[in-house]
RNA sequence: GGCGCGGUACCCAAGUGGUAAGGGAGAGGUCUGCAAAACCUUUAUGCGUCGGUUCGAUUCCGACCCGCGCCUCCA
């Protein structure tokens, strides 16, 4: 079965084989900096993180590209504000999202940046207006005439006949030939950051930056084109009318689109309180994994509600899979191999990757794991798991966390250098009790638990319950898990 | 108004024309000195409402109710 995904275009779900034999080649529109990323832009890119990661595990080079808008009205304006260049103003955020990215397990793409693609879109502009397909107004702003592309409104599936007949409200105002027309390039006004190029000064529109630099990158037809729902109209039927009155070719072949999330059950806002980014959950004291968890567990076409409870859901669950790796990792398995359990681990690998084909179903690949890992728990509990077992089973499970990546256990480290930005960047007071408590357990050493334990079994031994459990509650207080088992003592750090 | 998505147990959520995955939470139990972890049992005669098609619908069709998204700021 091949890989099926959703098409924006069709508005259907289609096999999807990508246009040279072994090599994906997407893009994604990536953000604009000029704050920090808010959970719902982390839902997009973690999703496409996730496609990307799933194409990887299906035997794809993958070429992935995503831009870096740098240069925009937002951007310009609070440059301005702040009395700094615009480089300035967002390398702070540029740098931001890359540590955001890394946070949540984003394997970085390659990143393009608008401001290191002036003259290409300059002259993508020129070569459009040789077309007649873009014209110039009075103030040396450009504009895209969109009566030029019969094509106009595929993708959004928006009809713009009417429209395209003499509308022409508002053009006095806007200097375009009709409403609709959307800019390509923009004047500079007084005062503005503007790049020299030989089409004028000024600089690009948003849409344009992304047809420029993904063609540049990935060719005239690609794969993929991955973004927002939101990005659906204007910017990403905007880019396929000027890419492809430009080439005459398809821009991209499949259009991918996440859905927007809801917090709390409502429309994530500054003005409803329920605005958050990434940085605010980890000073709550919440897990990067439990994050991505949560993000990942509902199928990207649907839309996830995000709940501080399902957070604490999400780490509960997050937790059970670090603890059912730790079992099989710790050994001692009499010799052989149980046939069940082999089948098991080949059954949960075919039953993952059936799920992901059919347009990345994140929640029947997870009923995968998980029937999994409760068999195999069962199993161990049983004494039915053999030495030969551990590796399949493990596979699997690595498998999994390819694709997920929220089993390998580096929370603590994460929080701790957001713990530390909060205090660089004069935030001390958001940061938690809870979190506090997260980044305690990396204070202790290895060799100072083990020989906690030491202690703590020698005492078990002799029946001394009162030293051993002080002990244990000295380890718990450190931020330390402690487990005993019939087969000597587990621990691991919170 | 135009276009589109969704309403499944206490919470999150998958799914199918033939009788409801998975996770969390709750209850009971097993194991254990205790705790933790793990396992077992249990929690929707019902999948927004009302009709229709069908031997049979949560799954198809229609109407309605509710929530949400896009319609040049927005992941």
């Amino acid at each position: 079965m091949p890989l099926r995904l959703y098409n924006t275009m069709s508005s259907q779900v289609e096999d999807f084989h990508p246009l040279h034999a072994n090599e994906v080649r997407m893009y994604a529109c990536g953000p604009t900096v000029y704050d920090y990323g808010h959970i719902g832009n982390f839902r997009t890119f973690v999703a496409v993180d996730l496609l990307q990661r799933f194409l990887r595990q299906s035997g794809y080079k993958v070429r992935y590209v995503m831009n870096i808008t740098d240069v925009d009205d937002k951007i310009i304006r609070n440059a301005a504000q702040a009395g700094v260049s615009v480089q300035q103003y967002t390398a702070k955020y540029v740098q931001a999202f890359l540590e955001d990215s890394a946070l949540i397990s984003i394997e970085p793409p390659h990143f393009v940046r608008a401001t290191e693609h002036i003259p290409q879109m300059a002259d993508f502009v020129a070569r459009l207006v040789e077309k007649k397909i873009a014209y110039r107004a009075d103030d040396g702003s450009y504009y895209f005439r969109i009566s030029e592309f019969p094509g106009y409104g595929k993708l959004s599936k928006k009809d713009f006949s009417g429209i395209l007949d003499g509308a022409r409200v508002d053009v006095d105002e806007y200097d375009k030939d009709s409403a609709r027309d959307f800019a390509l390039w923009k004047a500079p006004k007084p005062g503005e950051a503007s790049w020299q190029t030989p089409i004028g000064s000024g600089r690009p529109g948003w849409h344009l930056e992304c047809s420029v630099m993904s063609m540049e990158e990935l060719g005239e037809s690609f794969d993929l084109h991955a973004g927002g729902e939101d990005l659906i109209f204007p910017h990403h039927e905007n880019e396929i009318a000027q890419s492809e009155s430009l080439t005459g070719k398809t821009f991209a072949r499949f259009w991918f689109h996440a859905r927007f999330l809801l917090v709390e059950g409502e429309k994530m806002s500054k003005s409803l309180g329920n605005y958050y980014t990434l940085r605010d959950l980890v000073l709550k004291g919440y897990k990067p994994s439990s994050i991505r968890y949560l993000l990942t567990s509902v199928p990207y076409r649907k839309q996830l509600n995000f709940t501080f409870d399902g957070l604490k859901q999400a780490a509960v669950s997050v937790e059970r899979l670090r603890n059912f790796r730790q079992r099989l990792r710790s050994g001692g398995f009499p010799g052989g191999s149980n046939p069940e359990l082999q089948a098991l681990a080949a059954e949960t690998l075919s039953r993952m990757q059936a799920a992901l084909d059919d347009d990345l179903n994140t929640a029947q690949a997870q009923a995968a794991i998980f029937d999994m890992v409760r068999k195999v728990n069962s199993a161990l509990d049983a004494h039915a798991v053999n030495t030969g077992d551990t590796a399949p089973l493990l596979a699997a499970l690595d498998r999994f966390d390819e694709v997920f990546a929220v089993i390998n256990d580096d929370d603590s480290a994460k929080m701790k250098t957001i713990s530390q930005w909060a205090l660089s960047d004069g935030r001390e007071k958001e940061i938690s009790a809870e979190l506090r408590d997260q980044i305690q357990a990396d204070q202790i050493s290895n060799a100072a638990i083990e020989s906690k334990i030491a202690e703590m079994e020698a005492a078990r031994k002799a029946r001394n319950f009162a030293v051993s459990d002080a002990l244990r509650a000295e380890l718990v207080g450190a931020g330390v898990i402690i487990e005993n088992t019939k087969d000597g003592v587990r621990w691991r750090r919170k």
